[in-house]
DNA sequence: CTGAAAGCGCTTACAG
DNA sequence: CTGAAAGCGCTTACAG
């Protein structure tokens, strides 16, 4: 059997509360009986029980990350690999272990969500996306639980990280702009999606500033993230006319999009949105600095856990930089 | 606060013990006593205590997922997020969490792993990854925790699911074969690399059987799994002599290669593997079912800490299927 | 600077 | 079919 406290403490000839408070390495522990203690430990290869300490102390040093529906496109973009990236290097740092919730639909993911907070399992929790009217947001915000969104949201009861994309649509487009474009084309996702939606408006002001009207034919909202889409929706968006530059919301329409390209021959100035390279030439992408979306939503959640044990439920808010990558 | 097993004790009339046995579903309670003690949990909303059962049951309903250090090229790839799908689907149908395992390097990797497996964090691991060699299954074995390897591993006291690579290898190669070509080109990774190197050996086998000559100078071995090793790699390729077909062990080298292809104009039929379709067009690829492995390592996972806690340490092996997907 | 005691919220033999 | 008791391995006031 492994070791407990209770061995170390015979062991090095004191209480079970004083190994405790050595593990914490407190200061009232004279350096005398903290050396001695940690020789126990060491020979008896302890390492303490993390469940019998979660229950004692009420906090379990977990961190709940939580994830779109398991059919989303979420899975296919590089976003989630690199904003998981971020989060568990700045975990690992401070002790904290991951647990991952997802499920196949809302229902699954909101009973695992009331499993996780109900049943203590986590200290707090990142969304890893940002939707209007998420009901396990609301299910969080209801049961005052810490949380963090990445992502924009509504709720003024939350905190979040986020990049401000209206800023990054404005200067992806002028980038596309001073390539020498008039006539930009603009594809997005849905404009229930936050992202998108910022982005666009975005790109809307670019325009204004150097006086390029705005043309709705070429302003294309597809719902689906796909490379079809991307595809189909270029190929639809310059029958409309010329076409002199193109902004994408996404790195897939943009594969979908230069694919139509290639076989047209068409050469145009493109710009997309991504966590890391895309994997087709183009001109350049903005960069969202996924890594530090991750990192600083975990030190958010640190805080937002504090503030909560204080009983002074704060609500913390950050922008995350962008930048621009030529290719 | 929250309500307890007692609270739901006291409501309903009976003992705690009897309450667990609800929780349970023994069939040694009666059904009058289950509806009674079901009806006032709803009424009382209670939600038991992860980490009190942990303790008290000695097993915890989470498993943990290794993954590479944290630079890893796994990161950008497919691969990652497939995989996780696969194993949380099936984890969540046997109420099972996920918790994560990763570091910037090994020794920050170990020392998370020591802590998951000593601290009683886990029931059982799945490695996401197969090396020569790992500190960390070395330690898992050693400890004679539950594990179980996607993908090839030598030590033969440890489960595993994995593809037939080389089949898959071979089959690849002969669907380029059967396209016509006679001079085919081979991108792998390093040699260590269990995957690289059995695709490699079925691409060879396939050879022999069209009476082809194997032609070392059509075969690269690349260090990184990069984007820019796909290209310079084709380039040198193509300097070395004639090409008609091209099989690639890697996505991103196939990436890289094609846009080479597209600068020069030429035109290859090529095949690569993946877990979803690849984002250039290309022939083919030999889609590894991911989502499966994911699901049968869970599915292994459960049956390795059934005959673990039976005493009686069965190793399981698995491999999943294939299969071409033109494109 | 340290210890004794109580408690965290469950589960598991044991007993009937 | 059910209960009383002991215990899982920690932590946390309280007390000195």
């Amino acid at each position: 059997m492994a070791s407990t406290i209770k061995d170390v403490a015979k062991l090095s000839g004191v209480s079970p509360s004083t190994v405790t408070r050595v593990l914490q390495d407190k200061s009232s522990i004279s350096e005398a009986t903290k050396k001695k203690v940690r020789e126990a430990m060491a020979s008896l290869n302890y390492h303490p029980n993390v469940n019998a300490r979660s229950l004692a102390s009420n906090k379990t040093n977990v961190i709940g990350v939580v994830l779109p529906k398991d059919s989303d496109i979420f899975y296919q973009n590089s976003f989630f690999p690199a904003v998981i990236r971020g989060i568990s290097q700045t975990a690992a740092d401070h002790q904290y272990s991951i647990q991952l919730c997802t499920g196949k639909d809302t229902n699954q993911r909101l009973a695992i969500l009331k499993d996780t907070i109900l049943g203590k399992r986590v200290d707090g929790l990142i969304f890893l996306y940002g939707e209007i009217e998420d009901p396990l947001v609301e299910f969080a915000i209801d049961q005052e639980f810490p949380a963090v969104v990445i992502g924009k949201t509504l709720s003024p009861l939350i905190s979040f990280v986020d990049n401000n994309n209206e800023k990054a649509g404005f200067d992806a487009t002028e980038y596309i702009i001073q390539k020498g474009a008039k006539s930009i084309a603009f594809i997005g996702g849905r404009d229930q999606l936050f992202v998108s939606r910022d982005r666009l408006k975005g790109y809307e002001k670019a325009l204004k500033k150097y006086d390029i009207p705005i043309n709705d034919s070429l302003i294309a909202q597809v719902s689906e993230f796909t490379r079809e889409q991307g595809y189909h929706t270029l190929k639809e968006l310059l029958k409309e006319g010329n076409i002199d530059g193109l902004v994408t919301a996404d790195s897939l329409f943009t594969e979908g999009a230069v694919r139509y390209l290639n076989e047209k021959q068409i050469h145009l100035p493109i710009i997309t949105f991504d966590s890391v390279q895309p994997s087709v030439r183009i001109d350049a992408y903005v960069d969202i600095h996924t890594l530090e979306l991750g990192r600083s939503s975990f030190k958010l959640l640190r805080n937002v856990i504090k503030s909560y044990n204080n009983k002074n439920m704060m609500c913390y808010r950050q922008i995350i930089d962008h930048s621009i990558k030529e290719m």
